[in-house]
DNA sequence: ACGACATGATTACACGACGGAACAAATGAC
DNA sequence: GTCATTTGTTCCGTCGTGTAATCATGTCGT
């Protein structure tokens, strides 16, 4: 079979991380777009299903989102009453966000629907293998992390 | 440390490997920059530097690239002298893209510039490690490619 | 040889994800 | 009380990608 690709772009981790990305959203994508949502709407229910309420700088940063953006994600979800934002009475400047319960319901089919799509994307692998990818991955993540909050 | 980003989405490969991505390309799309050039104008170098020359359909599929798309950042390596188009004599609707002297030297520069922000990129990780996530990765994408071609 | 159809390159338009500037309201420091 | 900072917001630009329409060329059926 002919190597389709460049070896030159398939010896890059990026370019390789890159279209993995691409592969493993397709699915979670096509779900998220039956309700009318992308991709970062799911990050945001994601996030506070994990964290519970916040504040959207607070969301923004763990996410990794810019501050900007994150308030028209929010504005939609708010719209379908999947979020709440409520003013913080001990600082008014910050607007609390709660998921709803029917944020919560939504989230949780969304997360088995996410589980579903990596295992299409990650059928190629082993059990174990699969976990040393995210490991690893993950390893990668949290050290750039690490780093980019000692510059900042 | 306090766990920065959600748990659901630090276990969803996709999403570790997007971010993954972004972290590689930053480097590379910095060296890039200087040069006037973005990302895939870096692909379709390494492209027909691995394959040598090829007619702009054959390279956009090899690549993954939009074909229309390829038309424009092929119109500004042409307009640097990095690459040639010729009308194919045998078909008169293909242009044959080749490197120019000049697109083979700036080609070797960036493939260099491109292994070292791989070294940043995964600096947290051991020789052996690197391997294990290149070739898990490329595992993935080659399975995907074999899938695509199936369907298509 | 002719017409129908397919292929290759190009142009144009649209969208999703992202970064950053500018701003008003609210808060905090002094 | 004044000034700087924080928070949410609006706006604009960029990059990567998908798709439709167009035109020239080539291929195939008859």
């Amino acid at each position: 079979m002919d190597e389709l690709r460049p070896p030159t772009l398939l010896a890059l981790p990026s370019y390789l991380a890159g279209h993995v990305a691409r592969i493993g959203r397709r699915e979670l994508a096509g779900a998220l777009e039956k309700r009318g949502l992308r991709l970062p709407h799911f990050a945001v229910l994601a996030g506070l299903s994990d964290f519970g309420p916040l504040a959207q700088h607070a969301l923004a940063d763990r996410l990794g989102l810019n501050r900007s953006h994150l308030v028209g994600y929010l504005d939609e979800l708010e719209r379908r009453d999947l979020v709440g934002r409520e003013r913080d009475p001990d600082d008014r400047r910050r607007q609390r966000v709660t998921l709803t319960e029917a944020g919560k319901a939504l989230t949780g089919e969304l997360k088995r629907e996410a589980g579903r799509s990596q295992d299409v994307l990650l059928a190629e692998l082993s059990a174990k293998e699969r976990e040393t990818l995210i490991s690893l991955l993950r390893r990668v993540v949290v050290a750039d992390d690490r780093a980019q909050a000692g510059t900042e």
